[in-house]
DNA sequence: AATAGTTTTTAGCCATGGCTAAATTGTATC
DNA sequence: GATACAATTTAGCCATGGCTAAAAACTATT
């Protein structure tokens, strides 16, 4: 079990801990008050465990809580989200890129990997894929240190018909989305010709690598683009 | 969580579970009599705690409990050892080939990951290994339907002076013990030359790679050599 | 077969971290 | 400001799986 989330906290958190410091890192970054509710639900358990483990946290110092409040990590607490994302995210380019898992399995996979990987497995994973910026789904990989590079991009939903766009980031884990846009070839980096945008959010005309597809308004949100560097 | 010890289990297992499974299943291929007290200070736990697990598992029909009588597994709870010690060698290896992490180092980093990789991804590592049938110890991996191939070989310490030999397995996790080894050079399938055995369980005078070294008797026992091909 | 010594089991404690149900607090409306 | 409604917290239950200490059961010796 030998962690290293350095000095400041003696005894090892374990894997639900980290979950919870992982989900109220994503809801803070997602702009979103960390209440009990929001953070509940997102992981998965009763309110009532959300408030027990949350006041568990706050007395590790790892978050700050005041009754009826939003949580917030405090630095400790955040750098130990950050370190557990990393794992993950890590794990998840690891995993496609060296064993050919496919996209849409990755992170299932790395949820629970990451919490157990040493920091030796850490560094040689980061090692041998060459100190990567962002995961196969364009999320950014934090630095050992904490830093958290900001990624570029803007919705293909919120995108100028007629022109070409590369894929840069997707905002969702969930499998069968994931698959769906794989098999419409929309990988990170593909690119994709925005051909026209319905009115009233409609769903778009898309084409990636010859073929065409209608995508459904809510779908292309989801779709970080910059426009493709050929134009 | 998705686990898939196959229909026989209804709710899945813990970590604790499957580490009391391979530790029955290790010290019942070591020949030993699986009482309480050499399962309990195997696993590090109280004699009591490993009762009451043992206990758990016979409810579970893992393995035939007999208060007072040694614990043997059912053809389910091997079938689960043996999914686990696949997983365990299987990484092992892996983390040595794929990501250079050292022989010494593999066993503990394995003996995490081992509870949590699913079948696609022990597949996906065995594939990218070549389907290899021994960890970087020698020891041999179980098949995917539970078949365990017999290792070659005999002791080090049980062998002819002045002959050379090949290192096929060495009966030993120790960190400290592999790292030494290590540093001698022998390694998985290096050659040996057996200078010379000094009488009464002396040491041992072998020469590695050029170099000539005293290898105490106990250490040359776990040495498991065949005669070097060269011969 | 009785006793001594060891091994194993039982009984019962503890912390963890889910849960439900009830109480409380906060917020919004009249 | 009272009242209604939602969100949060508290209280207390449960299972898990360690633990210690005591009881029970085996084994070996005389």
């Amino acid at each position: 079990m030998a962690k290293n989330y350095s000095s400041e906290i003696s005894n090892p958190l374990s894997s639900n801990h980290e979950d919870y410091l992982k989900a109220i890192y994503i809801l803070e970054t997602r702009g979103e008050q960390v209440t009990n509710s929001v953070l509940s639900e997102y992981i998965g358990y009763t309110p009532a465990s959300a408030t027990n483990m949350v006041k568990k946290l706050a007395q590790m110092d790892l978050v700050i809580y005041r009754p009826h409040q939003a949580v917030a990590l405090t630095p400790t607490g955040r750098r130990v989200a950050l370190e557990i994302l990393r794992h993950h995210r890590l794990l998840e380019l690891f995993l496609h890129k060296t064993l050919d898992i496919p996209w849409d399995s990755v992170h299932e996979e790395a949820e629970r990997l990451e919490h157990v990987i040493s920091e030796a497995l850490e560094d040689a994973i980061a090692a041998s894929l060459g100190y990567p910026k962002v995961d196969p789904h364009g999320d950014p990989i934090p630095s050992k240190n904490g830093e958290v590079s900001h990624t570029p991009g803007h919705p293909l939903s919120q995108s100028e018909a007629g022109r070409t766009y590369r894929l840069v980031r997707v905002l969702s884990q969930e499998k069968e989305r994931l698959a769906y846009l794989g098999e419409l070839g929309l990988h990170l980096n593909a690119e994709v010709h925005l051909r026209e945008q319905a009115p009233f959010d409609g769903p778009m005309l898309v084409e990636v690598a010859g073929e065409e597809h209608a995508l459904a308004a809510d779908m292309a949100a989801l779709l970080q683009v910059v426009p493709a560097s050929a134009e």
